[in-house]
DNA sequence: ACAAATTAAATCGCGTGCGATACAATTACG
DNA sequence: CGTAATTGTATCGCACGCGATTTAATTTGT
């Protein structure tokens, strides 16, 4: 078996290639391009299915977070969602304008803000019960592969802040 | 060897957990969420270190594009970042401003926009060849990982539109 | 106890992404 | 040959993401 050096971030390479430092700035050769695409076009799919519940992207993954914790303060919410106050602030205003969620301060520490879903919210869930499905029937991938791909990005967002 | 029946879209589930419709609207359900979530990651990774180059990671990758081909149409641009007009027309102004390309109507059909890189772009490569090992440095993955990712993304972007 | 440090949210500004639309150049076609 | 359809780009409006900063509440250290 032949063992190669392999460089991070490199993908494939042959030996002529090896000797060219810029074989690294092409896009073939990134890993994290084929991620950025692959998100942006994640987005792109949903959107025309949450259209119908009235929530992008971002709303809906935390809608998600809500229908699963009911109440939840905004920290642990941007544990859940790798998302800051800066984000998420204006998008709970946004979320509570359409009436699926409300805010408010917690008693027992001032800072902290809590978000409840409402009923409005806990309705909405029987609506987006089905996007996932659809969503799959437009990007299929094997079991395996969602487990291998599943396994890898949690590795990904473990390391580091 | 067991084989259970497995749904689009979910990843991991037991006996009871089939019974619950409401399993695939878990955030932990969901292979989307942590592309999305790694996605945002890597751009925010890769701030600090474009900073120097005055470049955002989308002018990043775009000038990656510029720094292979040279010369190029809008059109090929977005096949190749998998962006449409409505993105690239305000970054490419930006990287003219910043002296790093320029834009001209191709004679032969006027429709066309073709974006050639400058002299102070072609020298932005030498100092941006550092940038894809530093970023590796903060996000490690084995190699072999690296390439099922890469595998498994471009099936996903090969899908569709 | 009280000033300093820490913490949680909110705000601001900028740069995307993208659906929708507009527009101009080119091509197709009856 | 002239009009309709198509194509490539740009513009607009909205919703993120996030670094930087601000504000208010709480905790820490002496």
């Amino acid at each position: 078996m032949k063992v190669e050096k392999k460089q991070e971030g490199k993908i494939q390479k042959g030996k002529n290639q090896e000797e060219n430092p810029y074989e690294v700035l092409k896009l073939k050769n990134q890993i994290c391009f084929p991620i950025y695409a692959v998100s942006n076009k994640i987005v792109r799919r949903y959107r025309p299915l949450l259209q119908k519940l009235d929530l992008t992207y971002t709303q809906y993954i935390t809608m998600m977070v809500m229908w699963e914790k009911k109440q939840v303060n905004e920290k642990m919410l941007g544990k859940c969602l790798f998302l800051q106050s800066n984000t998420l602030a204006p998008l709970l205003k946004k979320l509570e304008e359409k009436g699926y969620i409300t805010k408010e301060k917690d008693k027992n520490d001032e800072r902290n803000l809590v978000i409840s879903i409402t009923e409005k919210g806990e309705k909405l869930k029987e609506q987006a019960v089905n996007v996932p499905a659809e969503l799959a029937s437009e990007m299929k991938l094997a079991p395996e592969k969602v487990k291998m791909l599943y396994d890898i990005l949690y590795e990904l967002l473990g390391e580091g802040a």
